[in-house]
DNA sequence: ATGGTGGTGATACCA
């Protein structure tokens, strides 16, 4: 079972590669990030012509997220955190062959220090809590998304620009990612790979994707009950290749022994 | 230190 993550930056101007990738791919499942589409906008009918469901919780402009399926019914949908009263569409969470899919728009933060960065601290100290309860009721979890934070050194361009003092990668955001990690839930990438220089996003400007010059930012994160099952994960640039792509590429994990 | 590009929507804001 292929399961994967793609911000796709507008999903309007980017429903073509979505479609396109879809058939290359086949994935089984995906968590798709910044939508930027209101709910009745949603091209639910374009998806299911090719095969898949979906779940989705959008907004005009900014942020959107949603969760699409092949073969198998989205159940149990939850939007957003339970309890962290939030405006910005970012999360939505189901059930889907049996094992609890989250999906993570992580905030931004814009930059260290910033109203954005301390925003950004307390939505992820929230997912914390929600994913360290929502663990006990489904062990088996994947929880996928654009983090925006690069977990280690291995995983930016140049370490000694992207650091403490900068957003993406200041201690405090990784921090966060390792509470998470501590939840038991493991970076399916970083199993099978240890290589530096694998990236997931490059800025639009500076040539950035021609000079790899990126970061690796978009996780799929397994829980302890799926880690032995987890086969393989990757990253697939060609998408970023394509003419007027998102500054993302998707990532994936194949699980073993998920029966379809 | 600044600004570079892109999406949205019509202007700044966000990334």
């Amino acid at each position: 079972m292929k399961i994967a993550s793609w911000n796709v930056n507008s999903l309007n101007v980017r429903l073509p590669h979505l479609e396109q990738w879809l058939r290359d791919a086949a994935p089984d499942v995906v968590g798709i990030q910044e939508t930027k589409l209101e709910d009745n906008k949603f091209p639910d009918a374009v998806l299911a012509g090719l095969g898949y469901r979906s779940v989705f919780a959008g907004q005009k402009t900014y942020n959107g997220v949603a969760i699409l399926a092949r073969e198998h019914a989205i159940d149990e949908v939850c939007i957003g955190i339970p309890g962290f009263d939030d405006a910005q569409r970012r999360v939505i969470a189901a059930t889907v062959n049996g094992m609890r899919v989250v999906n993570l728009y992580v905030v931004n933060g814009q930059d260290v220090g910033t109203e954005k960065y301390e925003y950004k601290l307390r939505w992820l100290d929230a997912v914390h809590s929600w994913l360290s309860e929502e663990l006990q009721k489904h062990p088996r979890m994947v929880v996928l998304g654009d983090f925006n934070i690069a977990p280690d050194d291995r995983d930016v361009h140049d370490p000694a620009v992207w650091n403490d003092g900068h957003i993406l990668t200041s201690a405090a955001e990784r921090q966060a990612l390792q509470r998470l990690a501590g939840l038991g839930l493991h970076d399916a990438y970083r199993l099978h790979h240890g290589d530096a220089g694998q990236f997931s996003w490059w800025d639009y400007r500076q040539a950035a994707f021609r000079r790899n010059m990126g970061l690796r930012i978009d996780l799929t994160l397994v829980s302890d009950a799926l880690r032995g099952t987890a086969a393989a994960a990757g990253i697939d640039r060609e998408p970023r290749t394509w003419e007027r792509p998102s500054d993302h590429a998707p990532v994936w994990v194949r699980l073993a022994g998920q029966a379809l």
